[in-house]
DNA sequence: ACAAAAGTGTTATCCTTACACCCATGT
DNA sequence: ACATGGGTGTAAGGATAACACTTTTGT
């Protein structure tokens, strides 16, 4: 493989070469307050915001890139990020090129504004993930790194409106299928929260008690003691996940297999 | 962009400059004779199978690169193919590099060579289509083109085994919320033909009777005239989707929508 | 006492599953 | 007559959805 050919210069938010045409984002979902969260990252040099994202190394495998880009870009380590689409139509990056804001950012080099400037296939990755657990810090190329409220989502930069869209109807699919509160929620919940997400996520109310008989027939909620939080009603159980049954429930499958 | 740094040289597939680094290979899945049977190519130059795959172009959106590569290299026109996973591990393309074989195919031109043996990543995209419909008309580079039975597939080129299995299970994913038979089948089929199509795909048994009234409740199937085959037995019906039905049906959702 | 929220129960309806029964046809 | 495959029916069990009832608690 000539290097000399296909890499041309090296971006700066890396110190080592990278994989020319291809990038990868991260749609990075979390549960807050009642409201599904995205989190975002704010430019430095200029007044928009994005999914973090970044490069893939010539040496580096596509998932293990998604992995270190959101661990470099926002401090987040997770072992795992699930691909979910490919993007790559010509004009994804629409009409603002930010030429003058990159130019900001990385310097005159010609070079290095060729590449960056060049067409990309992205690669959209995917995680749910309690925010608390969460210590957020910014690259140095950015701002702020929040997590932003999906009705409160500006019009990012490039498709990455479109990929928060599309990264939310996967979740909605894998939803029948997989108990998934138990990576956005604290490890001890009320069913009212467990719902509230349910409810966010799709979109529509849920009968109380029917989500409550659901939820306890799968048998992977273990019942603890009552909370008190006072207000003037009954105190809630609060629950946590038995992780056992529900690994044993994952690779039972997840109902289309058998 | 600098098309004279990113474009280093010309692929023999086509006659225009590619995008460098990201391939795109199809899965098409057919039904017959009671077998699922994916659409493989038998390179000229090498004793190899693989999956039809190319470049895109520079100047083409990754989602019709799909469309014109299944053309050219198979003669199967389609007008939508779905995307379902980039691969992209650094060492996809396993140990054999068919560096010699290439070359034979290709010429000694060493930045075309260089340029084709660098690491690609690469879309898989997916169809089911019906086998009798489909004119296969091989390309320059392939020797044949031809169904082969799932059971058949030898050890294809790179990481195409894993991609047909990747694209199996995404079917089996959409089995359940889609009726499939209407892209697979004939216009006019039985209902043991729909049958052995689902088993196929989900590789188990399904009860008869239960089968015939799950399918008929989903009120897009139009009975037609009895067919008499000359079997001992009696004569089964023929069936055709209602095709304006269907489409309502798909319009409705999947299931996880509402 | 009352409202608010939590836990549980009731009922009708639908879907699934396993299986049985009858029908048509060629040998 | 009988085996073979096709069409339909039945009964049990489970899941779902709408809604009602009871319990706990602060005001």
């Amino acid at each position: 493989m000539n290097q000399k050919e296909v890499t041309i210069a090296k971006p700066v938010m890396l110190d080592k070469n990278f994989f020319s045409g291809h990038s990868v984002d991260c749609v990075i979902l979390g549960f807050e307050q009642g409201e599904i969260k995205v989190l975002l990252l704010k430019w430095k040099a200029f007044e928009k915001w994005s999914l973090p994202g970044g490069f893939i190394g010539n040496d580096e495998d596509l998932d293990k890139a998604a992995i270190r880009i959101l661990q470099e870009r926002t401090g987040i380590s997770l072992p795992f990020l699930e691909q979910f689409h490919s993007f790559g139509d010509v004009n994804r990056k629409g009409k603002e090129s930010f030429l003058s804001e990159i130019k900001s950012l990385i310097g005159h080099d010609s070079n290095l504004i060729n590449w960056i400037s060049q067409r990309f296939i992205s690669t959209g990755y995917l995680s749910l993930v309690n925010i608390k657990k969460c210590n957020l810090v910014p690259d140095e190329l950015s701002e702020r790194c929040e997590w932003v409220s999906l009705n409160n989502v500006s019009n990012l930069i490039y498709d990455h409106n479109e990929m928060i869209k599309m990264a939310l109807q996967k979740i909605k699919m894998q939803l029948n299928y997989l108990p998934i509160g138990i990576t956005l929620l604290d490890s001890k919940f009320t069913m009212k929260e467990l719902q509230l997400l349910y409810q966010s996520i799709l979109g529509k109310e849920i009968d109380r008690g029917n989500f409550q008989k659901k939820m306890l027939k799968l048998d992977i909620l273990i019942r603890l003691e009552k909370q008190n939080l006072g207000g003037a009603h009954k105190a809630p159980y609060l629950y946590k996940f038995d992780k056992l049954k529900y690994k044993k429930l994952l690779k039972k499958g997840f109902g289309y297999i058998n």
